[in-house]
DNA sequence: GATAAAAATGAATGAGTATTCATTCATATT
DNA sequence: AATATGAATGAATACTCATTCATTTTTATC
């Protein structure tokens, strides 16, 4: 009992830190690029000393890949939870979804940051490849799925759950991008009237204007 | 004129080697990451020395915003050709223009890898933001343009021009995302069919299915 | 062909950085 | 209080890489 009390503090502590060090690397990759992030400035923006990512990542490139684990699952817990927590039936999850996309916690320039951050290495680090693909057959398959749910329930012709699905991730995909690179010029009014306008003209009965 | 002769002929000269020097920095970012792609690197791959770039660029700053500024322009070369050459009209020039991004000239991994590895560092490099969001600029009006010739035309109604250009834009840029994440699940007929519905969806009489 | 100018080379330099590790600090255990 | 243990420090190390520049090679001009 009480070697299991100590191991579970001194692990709490570790994770505590390693997530410490997690965030840290993001705020620096938001500030200064991922190329330009030093192990010395993880450490300083986790008021922490010089040895500490390796002490407990061992290594740069392990630090970066637990990154983007993180936010990968951050990501995945928001949608599962939204998928949960909306309204039942397939329309209103497929409009909470979009939501999330739109919404300040995910449309944030910080945030985007780091995801492109990453998805700017994907070419050359499968490590990052495969962590990103797994989880886009994830979103894929729970899109298309639901689509499925509406053009069998409205009986819609001529409607391919997989091109819409891919056009709903490719479009907040791509917002994200607009929003990266001209947030001034970005109105999340006018992108979220376009997803919902998108939405209607391909499902009318379950998306009225 | 002994001297403009000489003057042009240096520069043409000069012209190609940093034209060279600039391929083979892309062929680099896309094999290794931007954060990898060391000069040596870029000499190498040019089948030249060691202290050639910083020879013709100064430094590995300039190189990497003179690669950049290539790329824009090629793609706004692409996309102004696309639009004189094709058949006059709004609706054939807008389906031309979504054609070319999801050709196999610009649906590139490798070209892909350099855009979203500068994409990657826009936050952190105003020099990357600002022609990043001048482009964008660009392309956002000229669709908005033809969407509002569209609208005009086919008096359509509550279909915002700025709305559907987002889309538009949005939709492509997310699309080479997915491909750079997934080439193998990526379907470049169901993208292209997803774009064709949109359209026809949006502006029915001037994109029949 | 000789000479001058430009282009290219590649070894040397030095700044920067990931990683290591001997030492210190904090906490828990007896 | 004494001791043990893991966490944290930060100086030292080893290495990478952008940049420089003296030298060589190529090209243009007469």
């Amino acid at each position: 009992m009480a070697t299991t009390a100590k191991n579970t503090s001194r692990t709490a502590t570790r994770e505590k830190r390693r997530q410490q060090l997690i965030d840290a690397t993001m705020k620096c990759i938001a500030r200064k690029g991922m190329g330009s992030t030093t192990l010395g400035d993880v450490a300083g923006a986790a008021g922490l000393s010089q040895g500490i990512v390796n002490l407990h990542f061992e290594s740069k490139e392990n630090l970066l890949n637990e990154t983007l684990r993180y936010l990968a699952d951050e990501y995945k817990t928001q949608f599962n939870r939204t998928l949960e927590k909306s309204v039942p039936g397939a329309a209103s999850k497929l409009r909470a979804l979009m939501a999330l996309d739109l919404s300040p916690s995910v449309l944030d320039r910080r945030k985007l940051a780091v995801w492109f951050a990453f998805w700017g290495e994907v070419k050359s680090r499968p490590r990052y490849q495969a962590i990103c693909e797994k989880s886009d057959e994830y979103y894929d398959k729970v899109l298309g799925s639901l689509c499925d749910e509406l053009i069998a329930d409205g009986e819609y012709e001529n409607v391919s759950s997989a091109a819409v699905a891919t056009v709903l991730t490719s479009v907040t995909n791509g917002m994200w991008l607009s929003y990266l690179i001209s947030p001034k010029r970005f109105d999340r009014h006018i992108a979220t009237n376009a997803v919902d306008e998108y939405l209607h003209s391909v499902f009318p009965k379950h998306f009225p204007l």
